[in-house]
DNA sequence: TTCAATATAGACAGATCTGTCTACATTACG
DNA sequence: CGTAATGTAGACAGATCTGTCTATATTGAA
């Protein structure tokens, strides 16, 4: 599971820093409760530095979205294929993600509900990655008319799935909803 | 549609004017993004009776979630019944606040994405407030031995309606996905 | 070697934040 | 009427925030 610390090598210079710094500290205490200082001091550049790369917190803001959505995206292909690239795999994967220790529902969605009425920038950003989400559920789903209807079907149960399994203290039970829509809708 | 601005009356006091304002002002924009300054202007009060009501910011917070709680409650009930009091009044009734042009999502899924890594008691109202959700969604489900996890599954595909009706344009595709489960969880 | 690009540490400025407090006014109840 | 409870306006303090800047060091390429 490696969204979270990205590559198992070291980063390759600054910006790479800042970004993972400001990935783990936005993802576990929320954007606005982390000063660009903690970031500056956490990942180890000068203040300079840091706003060479990134001119405002809003384009390190958008700059995390795009980065998480890299890995988050690069993540869910693979752990689907991993657990057989069907329709069956899609609980196990999001069931990997939901235990994870650092848990703390999509990263999206956390975003929106934190910035959206000030950024709109993140309103535009979350609907695009939940577009490719979609399509890479929709790749997973056995061919047949109803499968983009169905995709979409799926993955709106997969984002409820992530907002209860992260309100919950386990995520047994959202994940037994999310297969139980899962077979209903595709009539397994 | 009147989660939004309470009663048609005008608030009695002090603590429902700082209360009500509160609620506004962190579901359009956000908490943190919303200072106490603010609510205190927009709610005509002084600083030492905002203060005598809520010793703390998080306090105000806590009794902002309740405040909605309840309000939101109240309408989701009303609603279902006024479509009819049976599974076909969910989509109806979340359309009526999808549609709402103040709509922003769940404030609790909202809240817990901005403040659930710093504030843990939000997690706990979230959850209660979904366990309440998910009740009255089976209030209105057909009595079988099925009731139960079919009004988990229910609830868990709304949540997922919720978010990808913040995130679009248009409730539209959301509100058919969630019909779609609906539809196929019930065999109807 | 030279020079441009990139890095370091951290001081600084102004804005915004949460919470404390003074002085005075109004309301409600016995 | 007197008093307690509750209200008003807003100054104040200290912390935290985002972003600008100086002085110096390091790195990489020609």
């Amino acid at each position: 599971m490696d969204i979270q610390n990205g590559q198992a090598d070291v980063p390759s210079g600054a910006r790479e820093r800042i970004l993972q710094t400001a990935h783990d500290l936005f993802y576990r205490d929320g954007v606005r409760a982390t000063g660009v200082d903690r970031v500056i001091a956490e990942s180890g550049v000068a203040k300079v530095t840091f706003y060479r790369h990134f001119p405002s917190k809003n384009d390190l803001v958008r700059a995390y979205l795009a980065y998480r959505h890299a890995r988050w995206m690069a993540w869910f292909i693979d752990a689907l294929a991993r657990h057989g690239g069907g329709p069956d795999a899609i609980v196990p994967a999001v069931e990997e993600w939901f235990r994870d220790a650092r848990y703390r529902g999509c990263a999206f969605i956390n975003s929106v509900g934190e910035l959206g009425g000030v950024l709109p920038d993140v309103i535009e950003i979350a609907r695009s990655h939940k577009q490719d989400m979609t399509a890479a559920v929709a790749a997973v789903l056995p061919r047949s008319r109803q499968r983009a209807k169905n995709a979409q079907a799926v993955a709106l149960a997969i984002d409820g799935a992530i907002v209860r399994a992260q309100f919950d203290a386990s995520p047994d039970a959202a994940l037994s909803a999310l297969e139980r829509i899962i077979q209903s809708l595709l009539k397994v």
